[in-house]
DNA sequence: ATCTATTTTTAGACTTATCTAAATATTAGT
DNA sequence: ACTAATATTTAGATAAGTCTAAAAATAGAT
């Protein structure tokens, strides 16, 4: 089965939302970032299930199905690739890139998009650290930032720490922290660089002192 | 104002079925090069008559307005350089090169283009022998080839002689040859090099002697 | 010049993707 | 629990591109 460049869209904006909550996507945010009215979500939500490519009953939101997800990791891979070889072989800059590859991304061939990944050297991360999936649909391992320094807003999760004092090990146990555990960085605050992020629905303040000493993923 | 794909197709296709004859092209050559029926071809030439892209009045054929004509050149401008592209950076070949063409040559950004036609080092022909018009739209000289050179099957136009004796000159106005005459070579026949031309219907057999000392363009 | 075959256009219908306005369901505040 | 605000869905329209079947125009052949 094939797909309209539409339904690709939503497919992939449907994974980019799902990323920041494991709740169903809502319509309203959808047609926000698809710059459309809630009522043209809904009739694409309806073709899509009709497709089986997304999990929807209605009121409740929307994921994606196993197929549809394949498919948006398939579109995100074709989009970063495009990405770089605009950037590092026809000199693109900035948002110029985006566009093109908006559209770029649905040009449907199996061959070129694989000839292009060999012909860039088989990127593993777009110029912004996005990481691009390989041919099966597999994401590289996410690149390590320490959490001073990610970006607020992200969804991520805890890779390794730097410091193994039992104080700092006890501390994080106490705010429900360890290994591998997703969390969302919601706020930075300037005059001491303490963040706030939410883990299972809690809000937790951390110092800048712990927060230097966590490297978390910097995928998604 | 922004065509559709499939607008884009048409308007190629009008181009393309003008070469060969300076009467507007019908409906039915044009239903059958775009694999669709009569019926749809009459809507959308309404269409395309409506936004001033072609010259068209019911049962008389159609031709391109200017504006139609530079949108057809652009569009072949685009195909001819990802043709390049995927053939001589990405290792592709022959037919799938076309189809995959066929898509690019609908993305939308002149920044793109440019740059590519930059990255291909300003190719003047495509790999199969096809003039690349520049961003003006100004299509280079054609290439001339000595007719017993010609791939068989091309179609061409006589570009010049290299021989220019009375008898030669006359013999070639009892064949309907003269400079400029439009034909399709048919045939070479391996034992003697001859080859066998069509000229406004007619068959007609130039011996080698004769092939050689005529140049043809090599476009189209 | 008339009749016939072919080409082209029209009429009416269908699909996809979109919209506005109205109806309905969910959520949140009291 | 009730009500008000918000979110979502439905109903009904529109525009693009296509199709089939029927009507109309043109071209070809006697
Ligand atoms: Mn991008
Ligand atoms: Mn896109
Ligand atoms: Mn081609
Ligand atoms: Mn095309």
């Amino acid at each position: 089965m094939s797909q309209s460049f539409t339904e690709e869209n939503y497919l992939k904006a449907i994974y980019k939302l799902s990323r920041r909550s494991d709740k169903g996507v809502s319509t309203n945010a959808l047609a926000e970032r698809m710059e459309t009215k809630a009522s043209s979500v809904t009739d694409m939500l309806k073709k899509l299930a009709a497709k089986k490519l997304v999990n929807y009953e209605k009121y409740q939101g929307v994921t994606l199905s196993k197929k549809g997800q394949q498919i948006a990791v398939d579109i995100i891979r074709k989009h970063r690739l495009w990405e770089v070889f605009l950037l590092e072989h026809l000199g693109f800059s900035g948002e110029e890139v985006h566009q093109v590859a908006e559209e770029l991304e649905h040009i449907n061939s199996e061959t070129l998009i694989d000839r292009l990944d060999k012909f860039l050297g088989y990127p593993k991360y777009d110029p912004h650290g996005g990481p691009i999936p390989d041919s099966k649909g597999v994401f590289p391992e996410p690149k390590r930032v320490k959490l001073d320094e990610l970006e607020v807003g992200r969804k991520t999760k805890v890779m390794g720490i730097t410091e193994h004092s039992d104080a700092f090990l006890s501390h994080l146990k106490k705010l429900g922290l360890e290994l591998g555990t997703n969390f969302h960085l919601k706020e930075r605050f300037d005059f001491d660089r303490s963040v706030e992020i939410e883990l299972n629905g809690k809000t937790v303040q951390l110092s800048y002192d712990v927060a230097k000493n966590i490297f978390v993923s910097h995928n998604s």
